[in-house]
DNA sequence: CTTGCCCTTGACGTCAACGTGAGGTTCTAG
DNA sequence: CTAGAACCTCACGTTGACGTCAAGGGCAAG
């Protein structure tokens, strides 16, 4: 496959896939004339590549990773990486679930706007309805 | 309270929150002589405001949707703007709950290197017990 | 009055993951 | 054989959320 190729069947930019090999993350095979030719693993390693993107890893560090994920097998200081890396993951999970919450409310409050969470609702007025949640 | 006090409480610099008056995300008051004043409620508001940059809204929505939230009333377009970040929100748990799993696995692999789910320990051998590498 | 800390407004620097030409070469279809 | 699509290597531009340095102003204590 060439660069085109993989750049469609995985959905990046040719330019990316060039910054990766760059950067160590995606070496390429080149044909005698220089362009570069890539095997049917490319596609899946880049995807994984952009997932580890997303979740916040920088290139670096994902070079220093991709051959424990490759072999399968860490050494302690990989290990000390990836299980810190694994905890800001969680950490980073949660704090995007506070954030989605706090849409949520938003939503929700702004679907339903005869609740008593409301206080644009409440300048003055009595309570509708009973107590439905947690106090603010 | 100075911008000192502010920035110490909610865990940020001056920079950043001078970056956020900017940005018009955060207002201030100001004494006679230029200086910042805050009140109680910017730290919550400043904490809010870390949380949806880390759910990766940039500024800008923020500026947006900072009413809405403060309001808890949204209009049809802020409505749309609030949902379609929340599902990317949702989306982006999803991915870092994979890319979390792709640690785990090689963590779990790492720490239990005697399955069958490691290939690097099959090539050809069905020693369970020797370290992989240095072949002496 | 002076020391010292906190504050002010610029304005340039940073870093990552590419985008975007420029200018030239190679592959493929007709 | 020729056009044009796809490829190559530089190399500078972009964006966001600040960091950082510069040059000065404000204010309570000693």
């Amino acid at each position: 496959m060439r660069i085109g190729d993989v750049a469609e069947r995985a959905g990046v930019s040719t330019r990316a896939l060039r910054y990766y090999e760059e950067q160590g993350l995606l070496p390429a095979e080149r044909t005698s004339s220089g362009q570069r030719v890539y095997d049917e693993a490319a596609v899946e390693r880049v995807q994984l590549i952009q997932q580890l993107y997303a979740a916040g890893l920088a290139s670096r560090l994902i070079v220093d990773l991709l051959p424990c994920v490759d072999a399968g097998v860490a050494s302690d200081e990989a290990m000390a990486l990836l299980t810190r890396e694994r905890d800001r993951i969680t950490d980073s999970i949660a704090e995007l679930e506070k954030a989605r919450a706090q849409l949520d409310r938003v939503i929700e409050i702004s679907l339903n706007p005869d609740a008593e969470h409301c206080p644009a609702l409440r300048t003055g007025a009595e309570r509708p309805l009973e107590r439905v949640g947690a106090t603010s």
